[in-house]
DNA sequence: GTCTATACTTCGATAGAC
DNA sequence: GTCTATCGAAGTATAGAC
């Protein structure tokens, strides 16, 4: 571990291993999950772990830093979960899986919804979201050509869109209360899935 | 027009047909779409109309009433569209374009964004969603009648799901800045679409 | 019927004490 | 290395003047 993380800077911060700067990683989750990225302010973030406000920018120096370093930690634990998932017997059915879990959806879509205002956010969420994309073409590459698939007819780009498409749709629509054509878009899914990887 | 349209009060309230009314949700929406929900404070959205902060509250009692009417504008509006769009010679190619429309999602994402956290919209989303959906399901039944298409293995449900979902993610991403893979998705669809309404 | 003067709360951030 | 005292700006909302 290195002492520069980032930005040169005159003022002082709080090291990484403090365990008051991960309850506050952990508040500001639990708010953003909650109540959406709005209630994530340095006094409800600092309320909420039972700590003082001004800690908040001792250990993040501004909000953004805070978002920055409570999506990075979430996405590189995604990443990984991701990279074992697809390496499963069955990589369409994982994929299939881990997109339509709606719990898992929740903070993505708060943070996608956040970075369409904040532009260091995007940043950081585009350079993770063609990672993750490029990990899921390859699996979907090898998957369709094993199961015997016309990939000039359904290229993985395609089938990608539609597994991770209408899988982070319908978990959108869980979290907010909607399933009404759920059950019948599930089946026709896993019953397709069934096809090609049997 | 009868003159109590909701909560009964003490205090005044403008007209709907005001000018500066107009103005005030004009401001409001170009805002939303710009900077996100949060961006749209009482301030905020008076400074962009030229307009004084108070005036906000006058119109619109609370910033979640604004909100509310801000979303039930656009969705009459949409849901006319809508109507219009599933009556054309190609139904479901029309949903395909209706749902993988940008400009159109940007506003709705805010909205469902938005609604995560404040349940009055939420309850007039998923109430005009359901109508939507109602809308929806008919035509596609009709068309897949129409297509020759097996309704058992295909059903209107996960056919709308598909089609508004990977629509509606793709559109996403766009304006996320984000178009890896869109072109062999959108060529799929497409193909797909040919074959179901040449 | 339309708008202004004003109150009170919460925000992010810094300088400096332990 | 860790935390506190404090500031100026921005937030929602009401009561009352035109």
């Amino acid at each position: 571990m290195t002492k520069s993380d980032g930005t040169a800077s005159a003022r002082r911060i709080g090291t990484e291993a403090s365990k008051t700067r991960a309850a506050l990683l952990d508040a500001a989750r639990q708010l953003m999950l909650d109540e959406g990225y709005a209630a994530v302010t340095s006094r409800r973030v600092a309320t909420k772990a039972g700590l003082k406000p001004q800690l908040v920018h001792y250990y993040f120096r501004t909000m953004e830093d805070l978002f920055l370093n409570l999506f990075r930690q979430g996405a590189e634990l995604n990443l990984e979960r991701h990279a074992q998932v697809l390496t499963s017997s069955r990589p369409l059915r994982a994929l299939w899986e881990f997109s339509s879990d709606a719990s898992g959806m929740a903070l993505t879509f708060e943070f996608v919804a956040l970075s369409n205002h904040k532009k260091a956010i995007r940043a950081e969420l585009l350079s993770y979201a063609e990672r993750f994309r490029a990990l899921q073409l390859e699996v979907i590459g090898v998957a369709l050509e094993r199961a015997g698939v016309d990939q000039a007819l359904y290229p993985p780009e395609a089938v990608l869109m539609v597994l991770a498409g209408v899988g982070q749709f319908v978990s959108m629509e869980v979290n907010l209360g909607l399933t009404t054509g759920h059950d019948q878009t599930r089946a026709t899914v896993e019953r397709l899935l069934h096809q090609l990887e049997p």
